[in-house]
RNA sequence: GCCCAGAUAGCUCAGUCGGUAGAGCAGAGGAUUGAAAAUCCUCGUGUCGGCGGUUCGAUUCCGUCUCUGGGCA
């Protein structure tokens, strides 16, 4: 791996429940390639109903990636993505075979091919700090402080928006760096990977009605189960992990907190919004080349093809 | 058949002592650099059930009709 070639990767992103796992499979038959999850929760062992997660069943033969390497409390973020993706990667073109990355956390796959700011990870201990102030002083001092070290950063961060405050601040903290600075020449400009961008074309209406089957479905084959099991297992219902869809809503239910029904709608409900915040991620990157699919399965062939002429 | 209560945004409702109306939910749009399935921001015109009447002006008051709940026969 030369500055000048970086390693050739299809992507296939898209919303949830858009088909991104079938199409990696149908694909990776195709080109003798392995598929790499680019999914932030299904890296999480035990995750498996609510995370709609493949089963070695359905991988049909075909190697997958970046699924199960982690337990649900076990910390884990964009960087620790990057690092394993890479290995990953790396290891399989060594073997002689093509990399699909599929999935929908677009920060993920954007750190992957274009890096991130080359600042540290926040400690545990720094970041309950900050919340602790924050509990104690509440959002808008935070904001303040993070506008005296980091103007430029405050302008665009809003002051109800904790979790980047806090992020920038400890940033600060731990470097005497505004965090603006690392990002200003940082800029995603890295070129990590030669990357086919594939993003699955929906209808709006027919990608909900999918989600909402998808969440009954869920429910049918154990969700609950799935949800009661990592609780006694002492998996705690605050873990990052545990307050993803479809978890904290079935938390809420076991604790009593609200009906079937009522637990059934939300995780609709919240799964739709994630559906929607996922094409506003993605729609924003214009390098996607959207189709529909199984429809369009052919032209998706072909691009991918053509991409490995060069 | 009679009595009572309703009829207002896709849904549940609030409100206007008469000056054409607003919350929650749903929905839409956006942001996103080690928490990202997280976190955060923005967006509400709808014959105020129909028709009459009173009034400068009615969604608001009066009458009547229709529909929906509940009660009495």
């Amino acid at each position: 791996m030369t500055e000048d070639t970086p390693p050739k990767i299809i992507i296939i992103c898209g919303p949830t429940a858009s088909g991104k796992s079938d199409l990696a499979i149908q694909l990776a038959k195709q080109m003798d390639a392995e598929i790499l999850n680019a999914d932030s929760m299904q890296i999480y062992r035990g995750m498996d109903i609510g995370t709609a997660k493949i089963s070695p069943d359905q991988q049909q033969g075909v190697p997958h990636h970046l699924i199960d390497i982690v337990d649900p409390n076990q910390p884990f973020s964009a960087a620790d993505f990057i690092d394993v993706a890479d290995r990953a990667i790396s290891e399989i073109i060594a073997r002689g075979k093509r990399v699909i990355v599929a999935g929908g956390t677009g920060l993920y796959i954007r750190a992957l091919l274009h890096g991130l700011v080359d600042s540290p990870s926040g400690t545990t201990e720094i970041r309950t700090l900050l919340h602790q102030e924050a509990d104690a002083l509440g959002h808008e001092v935070m904001w303040e402080k993070l506008r005296e070290i980091d103007p430029k950063l405050a302008a665009q961060t809003h002051p109800n928006n904790l979790v980047r405050i806090i992020r920038a601040l400890e940033v600060y903290r731990m470097t005497g760096i505004p965090l603006s600075s690392y990002q200003h020449q940082h800029g995603f400009k890295q070129q990590r990977y030669n990357a086919l961008k594939i993003g699955i074309k929906t209808n709006r209406q027919q990608l909900y009605e999918r989600i909402e089957v998808r969440v009954d479905k869920m429910l049918a084959d154990g969700l609950l189960d799935e949800v009661k099991n990592l609780l006694t297992r002492g998996f705690s219902s605050d873990l990052k992990s545990m307050r993803s869809i479809g978890y904290k809503e079935s938390v809420g239910f076991l604790s009593g907190q609200y009906s079937l029904e009522e637990t059934i709608r939300l995780i609709k409900r919240d799964s739709r919004h994630y559906a929607k915040r996922q094409l506003t991620w993605f729609n924003a990157d214009n390098e996607i080349i959207w189709l529909e699919y199984p429809q369009n399965f052919d032209s998706i062939s072909a691009l991918t093809i053509d991409f490995y002429k060069y």
